[in-house]
This record gives C-alpha cells, sequence and structure tokens, in this order.
RNA sequence: UGGGGUGUCGCCAAGUGGUAAGGCACCGGGUUUUGAUCCCGGCAUUCGCAGGUUCGAAUCCUGCCACCCCAGCCA
C-alpha cells in the first residue's frame, strides 16, 4: 500500500492532535460555489479535504457556497456532486448548502448591529470603492458609520422584507477603514439582491457576502481544520473577526495552500467558461478541457486523477505542474487494466500477393500480460490495412517497420515482406503489395526468419470503420496568458480520424482499451463508434 | 512605493542545526512479437543572493533580490 503522506497540513493536524488542541474527529469540508463545473485543481482540493478526514478518522461535508444566486445553478449542483462522487468520495448524509444556514447568518447579523459592529452603509457601490483608499493610502470612514443602532437596525430588517432596490443600501462591518489590510476596511457583509435563488427561491432578497458566510458556516458544522487556497490568506483576519465578534464557541483556524497549476491549459472557472460560451470547445466536458467531466470523457480514471493529485503535494508554493506527470499517472493506471486491440488510424492497404488460403482466424490474449483478460479472435485475410506511418519508402536509421524488400511481423499474425509499392499520380502510396510466410505465423514460427519489427494491422474487410478523436494539448503555450488567452488555443487540439479497427473491441463491454502502439484509447460516453484518445503511448524511438 | 505570501535539480517535492529523500522528465543498459510495459544504472559539493553566528547552516540572524496575491455590493 502506499504510504499516507505528510504535507504541512497534515503535520499541523497530527500536532493539533498530539497536544490535545484536537480533541474527537478531525472534520473538514470541500465548499465548492455551484457557478461552473470542478476542475483538476478542485480534485487537488477535494483529495486533500476527503483525504485527510479519512486518514484521520474523521469525515468531509460536501458543502455549497451559495451565497450569489445570480451566478449559480442547479445544474452545476448537479455536475458537482457527480464529480465528486465518481472521484471516489463519500459525503454520506453531509451535504450542505451556506443558503441551510441563511437564518442563522442572518440572526448573527442582528447581533453584530446590536453590538455596535455592523452598520447600514447607504453610499454606492462607487462610493465605497472611492472610500476603500488604495494599497498605500488609508480608506476614509463611511458617513453612515455611526448610524445609531436601532436605525441600523431597522434598515436592516427593510432590506430584508424588500423595502430597498439592488444597491441601495449594504450591511458592513465596522472594523478599521485605515488597516493596511485592505479587507479589513469596513468589509461588506450583506447585499440586497433581488434575484431567485436556486435553492432558496425569493424567500430572500439580502444575501450574506463570502467572508461572512463561510466562517460561520465552518464553525457551525464544526469543521476542525478549514483549507482553502493561497488568495483567501489575506482574508483570514477578517475569518477571525467575524468568529471572535458572535457567539459560536467553534474557532476552526484557516489554513492556506497553493492552487494547483498545470501547464498547457487554464485552471480559472472563469477562463473556462468562457471557452464554453465562446464555443471555442465543445461544452463543459469536451475531453481537452481539464474539468473533471472532461477528463472523464477522455477516458482517465478517478484513480489516476487521485494519484496525481497525491503525487503533486500540498505546499505553499507557486506551481506549474508539468503535463507529462499526469500522463504518467494515468498511463500507469491503465496499463494494466486496459485490453489490448490493433486499430489502425490512417490505413494504408496491403495486398497479400501469394495469400491462397480462406480467410482464418488468427487468436490472441486481450493483455499480453494479464492473462485473466481472456483471449480474442482476430480475422486474418488477403487484404489488410496497416498504418501509413509504419511504411517508409526510404527508412531512416533504425527504423523497424516495412519497407521495399524488408520484412515485418504482423502481430499475432505472419511475418510479411513489401514486394512492391503502388502509387497514384500524384505519387501519393496507395497499396504495398506483400507477400507472407505461411510458416511465420505467430505462435508456431518455423522460418527461422527475423524481421526487425512487429507492427499492427487490421483485415480490410472484417475491420470495423471507428471516429477516432486524437487530442492534443488545448493551449500552445504552457502558460496562457488571462487576457490573451484565446489567442494561445492550439488549432490543432482535435484531430478527427476514421480508421479501422479490429471487431472483437466492438462486442467487447470494455469501455477503455490501449490500441497497440499508439495510445490509451475510451469509447465516447456520447457518441456512437467514437473513440477517444487518453493519452499516448510513452514514444522513445529517436530517429 | 501599504499589507500578506513564496524562493531546494528542467517540473513537483522531502528536509525543522549534524553534513541534500522521492517522483516526473531526461540519459545510458537489459528483457520484450507493442520502439509499450518491466528491470537495472546515471542525474543538485549545493539549497534566490550577500554577509554573520556556530566545531558544523538549506535549516538560526541581518541585509538585499525575484516572483505571486489583495483596492467585487464575486468566491
Amino acid at each position: 500500500m502506499k504510504e499516507e503522506s505528510t504535507d504541512f497540513i497534515r503535520q499541523r493536524i497530527s500536532e493539533d492532535l498530539a497536544t490535545g488542541k484536537l480533541k474527537g474527529e478531525v472534520v473538514t469540508r470541500f465548499p465548492p460555489e455551484p457557478n461552473g463545473y470542478l476542475h483538476i485543481g478542485h480534485a487537488k482540493s477535494i483529495c486533500l479535504n476527503f483525504g485527510v478526514a479519512e486518514q484521520f478518522g474523521g469525515f468531509t461535508y460536501l458543502r455549497f457556497d451559495d451565497t450569489n444566486p445570480e451566478k449559480e445553478s442547479d445544474e452545476y449542483v448537479q455536475a458537482i456532486i457527480r464529480d465528486v462522487a465518481w472521484l471516489g468520495f463519500d459525503w454520506g448524509d453531509r451535504l450542505t448548502h451556506a443558503s441551510d444556514y441563511f437564518q442563522k447568518l442572518y440572526d448573527f447579523a442582528e447581533d453584530l448591529i446590536r453590538d455596535g459592529k455592523a452598520y447600514i452603509c447607504s453610499l454606492s457601490g462607487e462610493e465605497i470603492r472611492a472610500g476603500r483608499g488604495t494599497l498605500t493610502e488609508p480608506g476614509q470612514d463611511s458617513p453612515y458609520r455611526n448610524r445609531a443602532v436601532e436605525e441600523n437596525l431597522d434598515m436592516f430588517r427593510r432590506m430584508r422584507a424588500g423595502e430597498f432596490s439592488d444597491g441601495a443600501h449594504v450591511l458592513r462591518a465596522k472594523i478599521d477603514m485605515a488597516s493596511p489590510n485592505i479587507n479589513l476596511r469596513d468589509p461588506v457583509l450583506y447585499r440586497i439582491r433581488h434575484a431567485t435563488h436556486q435553492r432558496t427561491g425569493d424567500t430572500w432578497c439580502i444575501y450574506p457576502m463570502y467572508d461572512y458566510t463561510h466562517c460561520i458556516c465552518d464553525a457551525l458544522e464544526g469543521i476542525t481544520h478549514s483549507l482553502c487556497t493561497l488568495e483567501f490568506e489575506d482574508h483570514r483576519p477578517l475569518y477571525d473577526w467575524v468568529l471572535d465578534n458572535i457567539n459560536v464557541n467553534i474557532h476552526p483556524p484557516q489554513i492556506e495552500f497553493s492552487r494547483l497549476g498545470l501547464e498547457y491549459t487554464v485552471m480559472s472557472k472563469r477562463l473556462l467558461q468562457r471557452l464554453v460560451e465562446e464555443n471555442r470547445v465543445d461544452g463543459w466536458d469536451d475531453p481537452r478541457m481539464p474539468t473533471i467531466a472532461g477528463l472523464r470523457r477522455r477516458g482517465v480514471t478517478p484513480g489516476a486523477i487521485r494519484d496525481f493529485c497525491r503525487r503533486v503535494g500540498v505546499t505553499k508554493q507557486d506551481n506549474v505542474v508539468e503535463m507529462s506527470l499526469l500522463e504518467f499517472c494515468i498511463r500507469q493506471d491503465l496499463e494494466s487494466a486496459s485490453p489490448r486491440a490493433m486499430v489502425v488510424l490512417d490505413p494504408l492497404k496491403v495486398t497479400l500477393t501469394n495469400y491462397a488460403e480462406d480467410n482464418e482466424t488468427l487468436e490472441a490474449p486481450w493483455h499480453p500480460q494479464q492473462d485473466h483478460l481472456g483471449r480474442r479472435s482476430i480475422p486474418f485475410g488477403p487484404n489488410l490495412f496497416i498504418e501509413r506511418e509504419d511504411f517508409a519508402e526510404v527508412p531512416p536509421k533504425k527504423f523497424k517497420r516495412l519497407s521495399p524488400g524488408e520484412m515485418v511481423r504482423l502481430r499475432y499474425g505472419y511475418i510479411i515482406r513489401c514486394d512492391e509499392v503502388i502509387k497514384d499520380f500524384d505519387g501519393r502510396i496507395t497499396e504495398l503489395r506483400c507477400s507472407y510466410f505461411r510458416d511465420s505465423k505467430s505462435g508456431a514460427d518455423t522460418s527461422g526468419l527475423k524481421p526487425k519489427g512487429v507492427i499492427h494491422w487490421v483485415a480490410a474487410e472484417a475491420s470495423v470503420p471507428v471516429r477516432v478523436r486524437l487530442y492534443e494539448r488545448l493551449f500552445r503555450e504552457p502558460a496562457p496568458s488571462g487576457s490573451t488567452f484565446l489567442q494561445d488555443l492550439n488549432p490543432e487540439s482535435m484531430r478527427v480520424v476514421e480508421a479501422r479497427a479490429e471487431p472483437a473491441i466492438m462486442d467487447s463491454v470494455e469501455t477503455r482499451f490501449q490500441f497497440e502502439r499508439t495510445g490509451y484509447f475510451c469509447r465516447d460516453s456520447e457518441l456512437e463508434n467514437v473513440f477517444n484518445r487518453t493519452v499516448t503511448l510513452r514514444d522513445s524511438w529517436k530517429p
């Protein structure tokens, strides 16, 4: 079994347990906002939160951070639930929503007002921004900062009752307009939004802000370690301020770690959403997307993603992980589990001029090392297809495939020799005329011939036409810039090819295969006779 | 130039005063009817830089430098 990781967060939890600071179970939460699909960066957080709880014998909430009705929807909620479950994590009955706590949140807000720690500010959005100061200059107190408690309470209730229009007033915390930390310059706690919430409908027209909501939900759920990404580090004093100023007896520590960066893609819901909305990809589950749904449709396994997240680690360092690590994890997980098949992606006709038999049937294991996967039949005949790139009229040095006058073994079949190359008027090769060696049958080879290499092939008539989608990186730049990322898109991120597959895979119940010598492929979940290339095979051939 | 962070091999990442783990990538070599898998071996005298403390420093101190985040009624 894999040894358990010990990143700084797990070390911290171990300490809390050892010093008695934490008694009882470790409780974490994964708190997505349902305003988009989850991506592999979220997977890192999911693996961390669920992994930590599992490792220390606790549990994890799946909590939707649904405080902004204008951007959130049930479609996203359902997609997120599906993705977290698919990744292999179980939240039991601990599926919650920030909106479950709207009334409690509201009550705490009234408490803050009564305590003189929050006030209704009637400045406009621009005025509030202007009054906030800058990074180097302190802000100015709002003229409403010292509004009387009773008036604040009355106005807050009227806000809730729907007496005001959007933006007319907000509830602000009374902290310090001169704080060097901008988040402490009387942050907005509640705003008016006459919008229908995907869960609470029109019950509310005021909605709490993230900073106010998140910490209270954590406390109410008894979260013992509130893990989030680095950009919230500056918000920690506010997280602490809220919990210190309301009547709760739980105060989880917020611990921040760095987000995952991955080469040749973007990891921002906003940018991913643009790709979807501007039809640069075919939806959130386009196999080129770094979304969980995209990776799934591409054929990536949950285990590969979990392994990737484990190998990537958890630190506070900014990082951009190379795609080769993800690919390694995918190949490793697929290698022993995937049945093999022969599929010719770019067919070149081969005619065996001396093949006089009736068509015959060969047999091969589904996997060269995994006998338990069984065997399959492979039809053979005088008319074949081989991979166009497995033939070279003028072979480069160390070429182990077919060329004029040379021999090659057809995998699980016979040895053939290329005798003649047929071309059309444009000089394009249209057919190879070859002879086969009858006594060289795989497993019963008495020919004594020693061909340089082995290639995959398919019988022309018996093979099945399938459409194969070959994916490349979505972006041509390792780190697409947020502002010009559309220009960085790789125009060749998907190539569709009409291939010929051995018939056995059409009868198989498997969805993932290794197409020998070309890569790992997955039957598309939506489209008939379509296979997606999950990842290529490692290729160490260098001419 | 205010505040908050981060700097260890191409990319991740251990290391918490005792003399630089590991993974990916890469480079050799072996096995192989997938140029796959698998197996062996190689790969940081040096930890952003410069000083200092110490018998001893990636780890402690001082000063620089670089990069990331923050001025939503987003999360």
